[in-house]
RNA sequence: AGGCACGUAGCUCAGGGGGAGAGCGCUACCCUGACACGGUAGAGGUCCCGGGUUCAAAUCCCGGCGUGCCUACCA
């Protein structure tokens, strides 16, 4: 009513969008366009006064019969000199004035161009324009009316075939060319969808959309991914206004009535007698608002506008609308042009735009191409919490998803890998997680508490920028190959040793803690199984929808720890590196002989050598002198420390030298960039102190490593 | 036709000026007391091509080639 009242809201007769199948008309974006291929066809039109003809090209020729006049460019250097200007309509034998106009291209067809204002856009303009009739010659179901002459009750292919042949049968058929174009479809039906003159009511949005671009060219409404505003912008700039009239059943019905006396009332009420000539003879227009113009109301109308309730005050605007970008148009703007136009304020601050899932070639998935995957299908295959662990990881900003199934069951690996991991928890638990107070932390405690904060802080970032899968991938990364593989590992050591029970119980404490607040972190991805195994843990109340969510406690954050964790896992690293390209059975311990000059490193691995021992399935550890390194062993070097692993008696020297040998030209790979750079004075000079600092520090540890490995290779050399 | 993306391991994809990453797949060994939907170790890349900017380019710029999407009335 409002936008009536102010003149954006109009009834008029335009070439408009219609469905013959759907009897409707449809609104610009209703009508997606097609490539298809069609033919051009080159018909003659003779001259009135019968001496010779002008060509005209078209890709429709059975809406000829609604042809009203014939258009040429002026400036046509073919069509300097006509005889005539009157032409003569083939097979209905109407007289077509020739009209000139500077929209007609010289380059496409034969330069002459039918005009058929009831049956084409443009058509329409320069009929408007010159002042030509406009014949409809098509039903709403697309048959030719009766107008049509012979050809009327065919339906439009139908005609197009006979008018063809017929015009060929005369010789007026000049010729026939293949010509790919893009054309309308309904969206609904996929139906052709014919440009036909009809009399709808439309939405004058230029005004509108204006106010809706501005709004997000001054960052009241973001959009993110920010290239997005772009379209957003094009979109808004060359909009047309927006036919809403709808010829189906649904919807809201137009508040319009007729009365016999041509008036047309717009009014809330329902007309008692027209105001015109007080009669009471009135019917409420027929046709329905177009169903995005209502749900275009729907940020606000949901909360009771237009009243002012307590609602719509406290949740208008909306912080964050998330969707596709094939929404953008079609309700996203439109929200914006409402939201603006009846509550003064944008709808919302943010517009997410998610990625689309498209099939394995790139193809947005439809029911009618069949190429779609069926969530519930995936679902009950794979589990929903995989499901929905694969969209967030694949949900990389600005870009669209090509389901893979690969991926999915990867991560329902990974659900499987938490369910294990929660079971070996709980077990360990033993229903309790608050004794153990009170005992200093060990290093694998300090180390996992440091982690899951890392995490937490990661996590919470990338949801606030709606990296979502980051997040995801993050807490991937932390669960699986920080929590499970070496945590869970580290942590059996004192979780197994009953002869401490103070120590098991602080095992039990850090562990219990570390899980809950990984439920937590989880749950937004992985709905289902973290509940169920929330209601587990012992200590936790409620849903975990409802849990404090973790995020991040920086003074948790211990890098120290992380360094002296990354140390041991480089150990041990470099042990099962031996025994794994030494061919030595998974089974069998082995004596491990560490050398160090730094005694920081020293005391770490000493003070972890029972883990050490363990992860790395040691028999026996001891320390050499330096530079007395065992004589026949397999080595290997960290940082700071050389790794031996004695080997008399099984020992292959060769292939011990083959893998130094391996070993040390993936070191000499890595530093050949960074001494490039060294090398190089103009990086000296210019680069940032900090960066040279890098580079040379990287220098000296590979180097030494290089080092210590080529004294090694010479040592086994000589027992070749 | 115009616009916007994308081209990175065999496949699906992250990353985005200073040490090439993940999942799946692949190779070898292993049913080790949470987990074989698993563990340990490993192989695998001209970051599409060509120029340019820079001390430094997979990353920024320009031009190709290829792919996808969106918009569009050339009858």
């Amino acid at each position: 009513m409002r936008l009536y009242e102010e003149g954006l809201i109009y009834r008029g007769d335009y070439i408009i969008n219609w469905c013959p199948r759907c009897h409707t008309a449809l609104s610009d974006l209703e009508s997606e366009h097609e490539e298809v291929q069609g033919g051009l066809y080159y018909i003659r039109y003779p001259f009135k006064n019968g001496r010779g003809h002008l060509t005209v090209a078209t890709t429709r020729p059975e809406t000829m019969l609604g042809d009203t006049a014939v258009a040429i460019n002026p400036e046509d250097p073919r069509y300097k000199d006509l005889a005539d200007d009157t032409l003569v309509l083939p097979l209905l034998g109407r007289e077509l004035p020739i009209i000139r106009d500077a929209y007609v291209s010289l380059e496409f067809g034969s330069g002459a161009l039918k005009v058929t204002p009831a049956h084409d856009p443009h058509d329409f303009d320069l009929g408007r324009k010159h002042g030509l009739a406009a014949i409809r010659v098509m039903d709403d179901s697309g048959r030719i009316n009766e107008l049509g002459g012979t050809y009327a009750g065919l339906d439009r292919f139908e005609a197009r075939k006979r008018v063809v042949a017929d015009l060929e049968a005369q010789g007026l058929l000049e010729k026939h060319e293949v010509h790919l174009h893009a054309v309308g479809h309904c969206y609904r039906c996929k139906t052709m969808v014919e440009p036909i003159l009809s009399q709808q009511w439309f939405v004058k949005v230029g005004p509108l959309a204006a106010e809706a671009l501005q709004a997000v060219q001054e960052g009241r409404t973001r959009i993110v991914p920010e290239m997005w505003t772009n379209t957003y912008h094009e979109w808004m700039t060359n909009i047309r206004d927006w036919c809403i009239s709808r010829q189906i059943w649904w919807g809201h019905r137009i508040p319009a009535w007729y009365c016999g006396c041509g008036e047309v009332i717009v009014s809330r009420t329902t007309p008692q007698a027209c105001p015109k000539c007080g009669g009471a003879e009135l019917k409420q227009e027929t046709d329905v608002l177009d169903t995005w113009f209502s749900s275009a109301l729907w940020p606000f109308s949901t909360m009771g506008w237009p009243d002012q309730t307590p609602e719509l005050k406290k949740f208008y605007p909306t912080s964050c609308l998330v969707t596709g970008f094939d929404i953008l148009f079609f309700w996203v703007a439109r929200m914006m042009m409402m939201g603006i136009k009846f509550m003064d304020q944008v709808p919302f601050k943010d517009v997410c735009i998610h990625a689309l899932v498209r099939d394995a070639s790139g193809q947005k998935m439809s029911k009618s191409k069949g190429n779609v995957m069926d969530p519930l299908i995936i679902m009950d295959q794979y589990g929903t919490d995989a499901f929905r662990y694969t969209l967030a990881a694949f949900a990389a900003q600005g870009r669209d998803i090509k389901m893979s199934e690969e991926r999915i069951a990867g991560y329902r690996n990974f659900v499987n890998k938490i369910w294990n991991a929660a079971r070996f928890t709980l077990m360990n638990l033993q229903g309790d997680r608050e004794a153990g107070a009170g005992l200093p932390p060990t290093l694998e405690d300090r180390w996992i508490i440091s982690r899951v904060n890392r995490t937490a802080a990661e996590v919470a970032a990338a949801i606030d920028d709606y990296r979502f899968n980051d997040a995801a991938s993050a807490l991937y990364q932390f669960t699986w190959h920080e929590f499970c593989d070496w945590y869970l590992e580290l942590v059996k050591a004192p979780l197994y040793n009953h002869d401490d029970p103070a120590r098991q119980a602080a095992a039990r404490r850090t562990l219990g803690e570390v899980f809950s607040r990984l439920l937590r972190l989880l749950h937004p991805f992985m709905p289902f199984v973290t509940e169920e195994l929330w209601q587990r843990l012992p200590g936790a109340e409620g849903s975990v929808m409802l849990a404090e969510w973790p995020n991040g406690e920086p003074q948790e954050v211990d890098p120290q720890a992380e360094a002296q964790m990354e140390l041991l896992m480089a150990v041990i690293g470099a042990v099962r590196n031996i025994r794994g390209e030494m061919g030595i059975a998974p089974g069998q311990a082995l004596p491990v002989v560490l050398m160090s000059h730094e005694d920081s490193a020293r005391q770490v691995l000493e003070s972890q050598a029972p883990r050490l021992t363990a992860l790395a399935k040691i028999a026996s550890l001891d320390w050499a002198v330096e530079g007395e390194p065992p004589a026949q062993a397999a080595s290997a070097a960290v940082a700071g420390v050389t790794v031996y692993v004695p080997l008399t008696g099984l020992v292959d020297f060769a292939a011990e030298v083959a893998r130094l040998d391996k070993e040390i030209a993936k070191l000499e790979k890595e530093i050949t960039p960074s001494r490039n750079k060294l090398a190089n004075e103009g990086f000296l000079a210019k680069a940032p102190a900090e960066v040279v600092e890098k580079e040379k520090a990287k220098v000296a540890e590979i180097a030494s490593k290089m080092e210590r490995l080529a004294a090694s290779r010479q040592r086994m050399r000589a027992f070749m």
